[in-house]
DNA sequence: CTGTTAGCGCGTTCAA
DNA sequence: TTGAACGCGCTAACAG
């Protein structure tokens, strides 16, 4: 039959399928789009014929160039180690298949030269818009994206001074909720634990809203830690320091001074935060390290109900729906001021608040 | 300054930077490539100066569609919420980043239609390769690849009947080691636990091998446990079975008949097995399910270390490095038959076992 | 209903 | 040393 052609089987192109469609490149392009209604069914089979024959698949690049369009979305993460991120990109991914779009997954590792890198990147394959969830977006690095005037979605981040739709957590209403939680159930010396802000805006708006939540009651202290995880000094420093905390509020408990005694619990503003305090805590306190401090966390990743630690999920999968919802709009040309969207967060108690 | 440009502020092309340094298409095309060797100081001084003033930056699509390698390449997961595949992908993204090439991420969430899906749009971007770590990857599956001449490398899984490279852990060696290890700590009853094998060749030669592993001693009971994740009743009624193995274990060990007494292991698959079987465990035995069960797993997630589980930890950010290699080496026409590249586990002894 | 023509942004001859 | 012209694969006028 056909002959084994090795090497390079060049693909065919639109003009190979108009030669052996016996007709023109029009045709077969009116056909790939679905502009069937006025061509005669008789041309229409022999394309198809022809198409199906020579295996043809329209080249999506040349198009592209054609009609300005690609059709593709860059979608930059800072840390695909973060469940959460993994679970925004659910939501993403299925709604740029509902919406025809393809997304560029771009993985900075938490590298912010990476992510500059990046966005010139996606900027270069004439993406049609991007979403940003990224460690050091200010206006400076998103410059790329903002001056070529490519529509762009932050999630989980704001920056000022830029113009940009953006969806996340409502975070003031999150830390309330584990603050209320954690009063409720008679803790009176709540440590809220965070990372560097560095130009990521939600950390610093739960931290604030959880020292606005404790200002707002009278009984119990609250504290705020501020925890390098990229810094194995930092880190430790910050863990010896919680680590005599927890010590004062037993030495309390054990009646030394019983007017000191105090139930103490720590606030992880995210994931990978809670991680570190739970292996630490293991490390030192043993596998029952639970009966000696409450954890709660924002953010609600596998190990979470395995080890039985309280959290406040995050609607992720909306929230990646809802930032290419956004983002495709911007680019049907959608002008309207920009727009927030606040998702709420979903308390789940477990054992280790709870007892 | 510069007047804020509204609405469509069309990109720079190459011929508007030519008429801004009064010059042809061709000089600028050759600054883009480094061809400075032969190109007058004054000349080249008024491109730079060109191309800065107008923010021009190279569109990767036109040139990939001339000179027919757009430096793409796609990545096909079956499941980024394995940590595994992420890890991996950390390999991926760095070789890409050393080779100048771009990885097209794919994520089918588990769905072998979305990975077909994929595939064809892969093909449609015109990616100059593919690394594919999916489900349902069988000859079939892949047919707009192999069909279309694209090299491809498979990450973890083999195809029959497929010429690609493959890379990914010495599966066999990897269930010997766990075997070894839970043969040294005395267990007499060892269950290996894994998904249904389907398409995935690793499932099936773990098995394989560990039937083996246990075949070759003469000590220890070996069984078989095929879980389907993806069926909640059937994954209850595997868990069911394995409960009762556990409940007879330990009615041998409270002396009903002291010599049916016999230490009992799980051995699972991979990381979402061992989740799985951690949580039914600690649902079902409280927090202190260890001491009643040990369990090894392949795969190194978080959660081990925090939980104490031993596992075997593969060299994932070797795999991906290593595949993209592979691809790369292929991409630039080299001809060499198939290669199989098989990286070692390392076995992490944690508490599970170790009592 | 169908084919012809003219680019999209760029790289590559080939002259000048 | 430089630039003009052509074509990559495709779409969008504009005739026929």
């Amino acid at each position: 039959m056909s002959t084994p052609q090795q090497s390079a089987p060049r693909r065919a192109t639109i003009t190979d399928v108009a030669r052996e469609a016996g007709t023109g490149k029009t045709s077969i392009s009116r056909y790939l789009n679905g502009e069937m209604s006025v061509m005669s069914p008789e041309l229409r089979a022999r394309i198809e014929a022809a198409i199906a024959r020579l295996n043809y698949q329209p080249n999506q690049m040349a198009r592209g160039l054609k009609r300005g369009r690609n059709r593709l979305i860059g979608m930059l993460l800072a840390d695909l180690t973060n469940p959460y991120t993994v679970e925004v990109l659910q939501g993403v991914e299925a709604a740029c298949h509902a919406l025809g779009l393809m997304p560029l997954i771009c993985h900075a590792a938490n590298e912010v030269e990476m992510e500059r890198r990046y966005l010139q990147l996606l900027t270069t394959y004439r993406v049609e818009g991007v979403i940003v969830n990224a460690l050091g977006v200010s206006e400076e690095t998103l410059r790329p994206v903002g001056g070529s005037g490519i529509p762009a979605v932050m999630v989980d981040r704001q920056v000022e001074g830029l113009t940009a739709d953006m969806v996340g957590l409502d975070n003031g209403a999150a830390a309330q909720l584990g603050v209320q939680h954690l009063l409720e159930q008679g803790f009176d010396d709540i440590w809220f634990v965070v990372q560097p802000f560095e130009q990521v805006s939600s950390r610093h708006l739960r931290q604030t809203s959880f020292r606005d939540a404790m200002g707002a009651q009278g009984r119990a202290r609250g504290h705020t830690l501020v925890l390098d995880l990229a810094d194995t000094d930092e880190t430790a420093r910050g863990l010896a320091e919680l680590d005599r905390a927890i010590d004062s509020a037993a030495d309390g408990k054990r009646g030394k001074d019983a007017s000191t005694a105090h139930r103490i619990a720590l606030f992880a503003a995210n994931a990978p935060v809670a991680l570190c305090l739970a292996l630490h805590l293991k490390s030192r306190y043993g596998p029952d390290w639970q009966t000696r401090v409450a954890l709660l966390s924002i953010d609600d990743p596998d190990w979470a109900e395995l080890t039985g630690i309280t959290t406040i999920r995050q609607p992720t999968y909306e929230i990646g729906y809802r930032a290419v919802e956004f983002l495709h709009e911007r680019i049907e040309g959608v002008q309207t001021t920009v727009r927030d969207c606040l998702l709420p967060g979903e308390l789940i108690v477990r054992a280790s608040t709870s007892r």
